[in-house]
RNA sequence: GCCGGAGUGGCGGAAUGGUAUACGCGCGCGACUCAAAAUCGCGUCUCGAAAGGGAUGAGGGUUCGAGUCCCUCCUCCGGCACCA
């Protein structure tokens, strides 16, 4: 017999399955279910490594047998082919990133050939080919077109050296990766998508996921919901501002827009406002309303005024005809005739290009604040600019809740026009405490203030402190320790909605701009809040008192019983002489803690603290040393009254002035067992809520939890959970925030797909039109950054400049290119319908194969590709093109190969293992089935390569091979049982992708096949059936061997009999009082009475002279007899 | 700190609440061989001469019975991290 030779026979096996194309997939196949297996495209680095290997071969084993099971299986494959790799490898060698890319995936697929999976290569996917990213381009527009994307400034990365955006993964410790210089902020308007509108859906629609329960998890931290309140906090600096004048803009008047909403809200603050409804809206005039504001309102120095688009043209005038009055508030202001939407009016560019007399306007005033709408498509970012610098001011970007502020709520209007902190709480019932409010360095309060200079007695030192926070950033934020900093902003104070009292305002970098409003108000119920106020001397005072509600143990509060009133103390006591604590356990219901009791009538709290230290331990000197805060509450079962008791604890602790000892009654002594522990002993000893807080009180510690309210008006005595709804909307109103922040897609490189947009100096920003999709990446000399923060893009002067597609005047082209995860979050669709020129898929196709039956992929993305993903195919959902809302029906998580030194593998530890370099050694299918074996798939843990352990299953193969000899030619009845039993076994763990115990099955069926030497030709080609998946070559090979024509890969997975699983004769344990004492074979029909009689005789020695108490007979499993020690 | 996951032989790991350590590796002994490799056979948690006993990170609980369920703690891994 030849020997098992692995190349020759892989090699001819990889040639006539792709000659007879045996995985090529149809849509659709008669009488077969469609089952799609997805697993995470290759990005093309170049070389394949294990990780490859153990992320395509493995699942490959699941699809082979579910099309074995009669499944019409789509398992596909393609290339993420964008990326910086193959920019940095181009900028390095001088390559083209393109023909870099295509040599590495055709190398690629050569390798990932070799592998022995069942790819469907005709509907392979790159997504650096045009005929791809011309659909993530239109994808990109459909998104564009439904509101999902705008522009934002935003910090990036920039290297001032090499002058070009970094990504994160090229700044190391704060330096750039290639120069070495110190990385600084740099803002650069760029492209958002909202992901953060979908944010409730993608942690909503979690639960109905048949997912595991970690990439869930993850997924809802990651998105980070808070659920809380956004309370509004009144400034009182003294402005002297008494009158507001709101100036509408063009075909507006004072009942449309924001007006109605921002009247109400500065009235109900307390000020006068004065809306006058102007003249000739639909054709303004500036002098005509100027003139009629002159005689309608009050214009003087305790005026505040609100100009919104033409109005804020209306306010320059009156400014400039020199009217004399506190601040004005720019909005969207169209001061330089050029608008982005054509359709605006004449008359309005005729006022604004009459210029302005700036010097004079500036005069007229003590503040201006000039703010525009981020999203804004009638007046350009341009004009607020020189705005802010002509009148040197603050320049605020906003965004409108509708474009260019035309919402029924502009809250960011309102806040840059009156001095109200807004700030997000998840506890609004410790309102009432809130003695402290604190602003992140970025608030744009914060530059509003520092703008206006006059506002804050300590500018110089505030605008240190702020410039300093957003120098340290990210990196030095977190090299600084947790020391927290801040400066106090004098001459301002808030004003404590819930108490009507002043309270001092701080600016501090734990307060996180991005988070909630970038405010926060500091009360004694948050640990951060406790340490800053203490590091800085701010008053504090606690309004919650802790309520404690025993739930398991002894003492658990019982069901449904009434409970009983009790005013209790706690008593910590310390040592006379050393530095401990007195340490009681109360025995019966294992309560640790402290001397504890309750108050007798007309008895105080330190009275009763005396007391009970005497009575429970003896030691009568004792003295107090302070109370411990306020009340603590607590539920529990009373073990010594035998009733449910609300207890209200006073904690105290007490110091023992000697020794002295009385006598402690007998039941007390019985009951209580003390001990003299050290603080940190203590710490440990404490084994009860009520009483931990108490000693976390000793130590400094605030009370965080939740609780009762007091000082609190009409919320005292009202639980915390009780007072949140109900303090949060009589003081703000109840919300949600999220720590999801909008998905940043611009990217300032070549290699990835252009963003179609063209930019219009008219027109504004104008969508690239389908027809002349894709907007192919252009030819450039080098790839080297562009030097002004553009991508190289920039650099193909003649692709940038277009025509604009709406009014054919000059524009240039979007020179930044997306984020490759745009890329991948739709790749599943193509596969579906990859050659599709007309449509990204056409829908009957996606309903062939959506939503994916399994996905499998690397842990690292399930924050970001997996739930990018998700949110692109929502979104795709909500505009119709696909179907169903979620695209992965189950994903899981797949585990990592290390090195054989269980270390990450990687060239500088040389411990990477070649996967080609084994192949050639041991053959393909010995590696696949290796890393099939090496450990649980559907379970996220890492596996070190164990070169050892690979020899082991390519021996088993051998064996396998060597079988053949004997295999094949008489029927082995004895085998069939175990055959059933395997063809069940495998089946089985191979659909819970438990690989590693179905191989042991089959070599199980394997050693015992070696001893019996016999095997039928049935059997035989039944157990090649099962190999099949694991070793595809071999057992094709053997297969045929065996004289069968077709491909074991076409065939059906073998049944099993039900009735062929069970043997004749069983054998069952024998335990005595649980324990494992004997076995016994029995038939395996045997009833209850047969087989206990058996087990009887078998321990018939151990139970003599033993009364048996009960005996439990577990059918086909066991006997346990209980017996009397 | 918070959230998740996991702790079982020398190693990877196995075990619907029912005989813990399947399968594989490694190791030991033996067969074959002049010898080695390969291959095959036997053995391999631990204490004990044996009879027996003890072990699934530690401690407690529920149960006739716990690696598995519950509580407390410890360790390791992953994620988030001053998130109000």
């Amino acid at each position: 017999m030849k020997s098992y030779e692995h190349k020759s026979i892989e090699k001819k096996w990889t040639k006539q399955w792709e000659k007879d194309v045996l995985y090529k997939t149809s849509d659709k196949a008669k009488g077969k279910d469609n089952y799609y297996l997805l697993v995470e495209f290759p990005y093309p680095s170049g070389n394949l490594h294990v990780g490859h290997w153990y992320a395509f071969a493995v699942p490959d084993i699941l699809a082979r047998f579910r099309r074995m099971q009669g499944k019409n299986v789509l398992y596909p494959i393609g290339f993420d082919a964008f990326g910086l790799p193959a920019e940095n490898a181009a900028i390095k060698n001088k390559l083209n990133p393109r023909k870099w890319t295509l040599g590495n995936i055709e190398y690629m697929k050569k390798q990932i050939r070799s592998m022995g999976t069942s790819f469907d290569w005709s509907r392979e996917v790159v997504t650096c080919d045009p005929a791809y990213y011309r659909w993530t381009q239109w994808l990109f527009l459909q998104f564009f077109k439904a509101g999902l994307v705008y522009r934002k400034e935003t910090a990036v990365n920039w290297c001032p050296k090499d002058k070009t955006v970094l990504a994160n993964e090229q700044v190391v410790d704060g330096k750039c990766e290639r120069c070495d210089s110190e990385v600084v902020q740099k803002q650069m308007l760029q492209w958002n998508i909202k992901i953060t509108d979908y944010a409730e859906r993608l942690i909503n629609d979690l639960d109905a996921l048949d997912w595991p329960k970690e990439i869930k998890e993850s997924q809802k931290n990651w998105i980070g919901r808070s659920e809380g309140a956004e309370i509004d906090f009144p400034l009182s600096i003294d402005s002297g501002v008494k009158r507001f004048v709101l100036l509408h803009g063009r075909e507006a008047t004072p009942q449309d827009n924001f007006w109605p909403w921002i009247k109400a809200e500065l009235e109900s603050k307390g000020y006068e406002v004065q809306i006058p409804t102007l003249p000739n809206t639909n054709e303004p005039n500036d002098k005509e309303q100027a003139d009629y504001v002159e005689k309608h309102c009050t214009l003087d120095e305790s005026t505040a005024i609100i100009g919104h688009s033409f109005g804020g043209i209306v306010a320059l005038r009156l400014l400039e005809r020199g009217h004399k009055v506190q601040r004005v508030t720019l909005v969207s202001a169209p001061v330089s005739g050029k608008f982005l939407d054509t359709k605006v009016r004449a008359s309005v560019t005729a006022a604004a290009k009459k210029g302005f007399d700036y010097k004079k306007i500036q005069k007229a005033a003590k503040g201006f604040v000039v703010m525009y709408d981020t999203t804004d498509k009638i007046v350009p970012v341009s004009d607020a600019q020189t705005l802010a610098k002509e009148l040197d001011c603050i320049l605020i970007p906003g965004k409108g809740s509708e474009v260019h502020f035309t919402g029924k709520r502009e809250p960011d209007v309102l806040m840059a026009s009156i001095p109200t902190i807004r700030v997000f709480t998840t506890r609004p019932d410790t309102l009432f405490g809130g003695t402290f409010l604190v602003l992140a360095p970025e608030h744009p309060w914060v530059k509003l203030a520092l703008a206006h200079k006059t506002v804050l007695k300590n500018n110089d030192e505030v605008q240190q402190y702020v410039n300093q926070a957003s120098k340290k950033k990210e990196i030095e934020r977190l090299a600084a320790g947790r020391e927290k900093t801040g400066v106090e902003l004098k001459g301002v104070k808030a004003v404590n909605p819930t108490t009507g009292k002043e309270i001092p305002v701080w600016v501090a970098d734990f307060a996180i701009a991005t988070f909630g409003t970038g405010a926060l108000f500091g009360d004694a119920h948050d640990e951060r809040d406790v340490e800053f106020a203490t590091k800085y001397g701010i008053p504090l005072k606690e309004t919650v008192e802790p309520l404690v509600v025993r739930t398991t143990g002894l003492d658990a509060v019982r069901e449904g019983e009434p409970f009983a009133e009790r005013n209790s103390v706690m008593a910590f006591v310390q040592h006379w002489s050393e530095d401990k604590y007195m340490a009681v356990k109360y025995k019966p219901v294992d309560v640790r803690g402290c001397v504890s009791g309750g108050m007798n009538e007309g008895e105080d709290a330190v009275a009763a603290g005396k007391r009970e230290i005497a009575e429970e331990t003896g030691y009568a000197n004792a003295k107090l040393v302070r109370k411990l805060g306020g009340t603590i509450h607590s539920k529990y079962f009373s073990d010594n009254r035998k009733k449910n008791t609300f207890a209200h604890f006073t904690p105290m602790l007490f110091k023992l002035e000697d020794a002295t000892q009385v006598d402690i009654a007998p039941d007390e002594k019985n009951r209580h067992e003390v001990s003299w522990l050290s603080e940190k002993e203590m710490t440990a000893f404490i084994n009860h809520e009520d009483w931990r807080i108490a000693w976390d009180r000793l130590q400094g510690r605030p009370y965080t939890g939740k609780g009762i309210l007091y000082d609190s008006a009409e919320f005292s005595e009202m639980t915390s959970e009780e007072a949140i709804p109900l303090t949060g909307a009589k003081f703000g109103r109840m919300t949600k925030t999220y720590k999801l922040r909008d998905w940043i897609v611009s990217r300032q490189r070549y290699w990835g797909v252009p963003i179609p947009m063209i930019h219009c100096a008219k027109c504004g920003t104008v969508p690239v039109p389908d027809k002349e999709l894709p907007v192919k990446l252009p030819e450039v000399k080098d790839y080297l950054p562009e030097g002004s923060g553009k991508s190289p893009l920039a650099k193909a002067k003649k692709w940038v400049n277009v025509k604009c597609p709406k009014c054919k005047g000059k524009a240039e082209r979007e020179t930044d290119t997306l984020d490759t995860f745009v890329d991948s979050s739709w790749y599943f669709l193509r596969y579906t319908d990859p050659k599709n020129s007309k449509q990204f898929a056409a829908s009957g196709k996606q309903e062939s194969w959506m939503p994916v039956d399994l996905y499998s992929g690397g842990a690292e993305h399930t924050t970001m590709h997996v739930l990018y993903s998700r949110f692109w195919h929502k979104a795709l959902f909500d505009l119709g093109l696909v179907k169903e809302p979620e695209p992965y029906t189950r994903r899981m998580n797949r585990s990592l190969i290390l090195g054989p030194d269980g270390q990450k593998m990687s060239k500088s530890r040389g411990n990477v293992i070649d996967p080609d370099e084994v192949v050639g050694r041991l053959g393909a299918d010995t590696v696949r089935m290796y890393l099939a074996f090496i450990g649980p798939y559907n379970e996220v843990s890492s596996f070190p390569w164990n070169p050892d352990s690979v020899v082991g299953v390519r021996r088993f193969l051998e064996r396998v091979w060597k079988a053949q000899e004997y295999a094949g030619k008489t029927d082995n009845a004895g085998l069939e049982n175990l055959l059933h039993k395997t063809i069940k076994k495998v089946g089985e763990d191979i659909g819970a992708m438990k690989f590693n115990t179905a191989i042991s099955a089959l070599m199980i069926f394997q050693n015992a096949l070696e001893k019996e030497k016999t095997l039928g030709k049935s059997q035989w080609e039944r157990f090649l059936q099962l190999l099949a998946p694991f070793a595809p070559h071999i057992a094709e090979e053997l297969w045929a061997e065996s004289g069968q024509k077709k491909s074991v890969h076409k065939t059906l997975w073998p049944e099993y009999d039900v009735s062929m699983l069970k043997s004749e004769f069983i054998t069952v344990a024998i335990q005595i009082n649980g324990k494992t004492r004997g076995e016994a074979e029995v038939a395996a029909d045997a009833d209850k009475e047969m087989v206990e009689k058996a087990a009887r005789e078998a321990v018939a020695s151990r139970l003599e002279g033993k009364k048996i108490l009960r005996t439990i007979v577990v059918p086909g499993r066991l006997v346990n007899f209980v017996i009397e020690e």
